[in-house]
This record gives C-alpha cells, structure tokens and sequence, in this order.
DNA sequence: CACGTCACCTGCGTGC
DNA sequence: TGCACGCAGGTGACGT
C-alpha cells in the first residue's frame, strides 16, 4: 500500500509519540510477520530496548533501537498505530508492542502504557530486527528527495539500462519509495509513456521526469500522503490524482480521456495525449 | 540482463 | 442472496 509520502507520513505521526519510550513486551501474533530473527528471539531482543530515533528509508519505517534497528515493511496494506491504556486485539493486528516511558522501568506502576500497534490485513507487511541494517536496506537504490538524486544521476542511470521505464521506476534497487501510484502521476507530469525504454529517453526528458518525481512525493508528502481503500489515516492526495484511478475521466492538462493499460502486471494510467508512446 | 508468471493474503465491487 | 471472478498502494522466487 503505502509509498514513499504515506511512509513518511506515518513516520513523523509516530516519531513524537515513540522517541523516549522503551519496549516491555512485544506481541507476536501472526509469526510470519517477522521477518527476522525467529519469532522468539525477536520477542527476547526487543525486550527493554528504548526508542532513539524514528525515521524512512524508501518505504521503510527504521525504529533506532538501544542496540538494533527495527525495521517495518508494510507492502500492500500494513498500518501502523499508537493505542493507549486498555486495548483489545483488532482483527487484524499481527504485532502490538507494548511501550512505557523510560524514567517508569516498572511495569505495573506510573502512566498508562502506550502500544504501537502492526495491522495488515493481507499479511504482506514485515517486520526486522537486526544489528546490520545493510542486509535489509542495502540493495536500496537512492532516495528520490536526497542530493544523491540529481538529474544528471538520473539520466546517467536511465541510459546504463536497457527497460520500460514504469518497471524500472517501481523496481527499487533502481530508486527507493516509488510505487504505483506516483510512479503514474510522476510519468504523466513529465510527460512520459510508461513503456518508453529508459535508454531512449533525452536528457531534456530525464530533467523533467526529475522534476516531476520530485514535485509529486512533496506533494504527496504535503498531503499527508493517499488513503484510498479501506486504509484512512487522514491524508488526501486520493482527491488530486491527476491519472491514478480516474479511467475515463479527464485529463487535467488536455481534456483527453484518461487510459488504463497494464504495465508488468501493474495497473497504469495514462493520457494518451500527453504521453505519447 | 530483462521480462513474464506465480506466489504470498484478505476483502471488496461487479456481474450473473 | 449467493457465488465466481477480477482487482488492489508490494516484492521475491522462478523460468525463459
């Protein structure tokens, strides 16, 4: 589900309410959620490490463990949430972690506990903890709103490689936190067709595509990223799609009506106008 | 190396 | 109403 924008989103809803407190207990409740370690030793390594830091790489969430870093995927409908005092188990909640300020080591006693929780309905999301975070984030290509992405990179890469471009977009050895969606709005801004072979494409069109991967994740992360489904955490670039989702409906540049091809396997919206094969 | 196919899962909308 | 089917924000393991 989420993409960069959703993930950055969420990490700097959870940032405030994490940093500070230290895990007592984690809950494992659908094991194959954790990636790695086992289970088990997931649950005995977690135990009282204090959160230091809260941040993304690509689409990954990175929890800064006293001695590990937690690392949460949420593929295609993960979520993450803060719950306090009493809680019962959602349906589809696959790790709860219970947390309490650090000056409060004891567990009965002092505030309320705070649990940040890991529902996903579809089981697709991970979770890691490890002390070489290179062995899950290594293959990461770079991120798409660091110096490291320049259009110069951009289109020094592009020509290096022989493929469609929507594919090469999405695969994220090539560059981290592009997914579906704002690979199509990304395309559509810089008026690219998906399927145009990356080392087809000028280096005037490797500036603009650029430009528009950069413009749409601001935007995105401007809007508090999409929440479309059944999966609202309260942003709204759902509602300034320009081609994601509206076959059939206009296209905000030219009028023309907007196509749904498929690209690898993936849904994929285009102008026909705009973006010409 | 690039691409297609399938697998992993659950739930929702559609059409019969 | 029930049911089959296709589809969904992602990725990884295969085979060609």
């Amino acid at each position: 589900m989420p993409e960069l924008p959703e993930v950055e989103t969420i990490a700097r809803i959870l940032r405030p309410e994490l940093i500070g407190r230290r895990i007592v207990e984690a809950d494992v409740c659908w094991a194959r959620s954790v990636a790695m370690p086992s289970s088990k030793k997931f649950k005995e390594q977690i135990k009282g490490q204090e959160i230091l830091e809260v941040s993304r790489r690509g689409k990954f969430l990175k929890v800064q463990l006293t001695t590990y870093d937690l690392l949460i995927h949420l593929r295609m409908s993960g979520d993450l949430l803060i719950k306090q005092g009493k809680i019962k188990p959602e349906k589809h909640d696959r790790l709860i972690v219970t947390l309490i300020p650090t000056p409060f080591l004891g567990e009965e006693k002092g505030p309320g506990k705070t649990y940040l929780v890991f529902n996903d309905t579809r089981k697709f999301g991970r979770v890691w903890l490890t002390d070489d975070l290179e062995k899950v984030l290594g293959k990461l290509g770079p991120e798409p709103l660091s110096a490291d992405f320049t259009p110069h990179w951009l289109y020094d890469s592009l020509q290096h490689r022989h493929r469609q471009l929507k594919p090469l977009l999405l695969d994220q050895t090539f560059l981290a936190g592009l997914g579906n969606i704002y690979t199509d709005e990304a395309l559509h801004m810089a008026k690219l067709h998906p399927l145009v072979l990356s080392d087809s494409v000028t280096r005037k069109q490797a500036e603009r595509l650029h430009q528009a991967i950069q413009a749409i994740l601001r935007e995105g992360i401007r809007r508090n990223g999409a929440s479309i489904d059944w999966v609202y955490r309260g942003g709204d670039f759902q509602n300034h799609f320009r081609v994601y989702g509206r076959e059939g409906q206009p296209c905000p540049v030219c009028g023309t009506h907007i196509k749904k091809i498929v690209v690898g396997q993936r849904g994929t919206h285009i102008c026909p106008h705009c973006q010409k094969g």
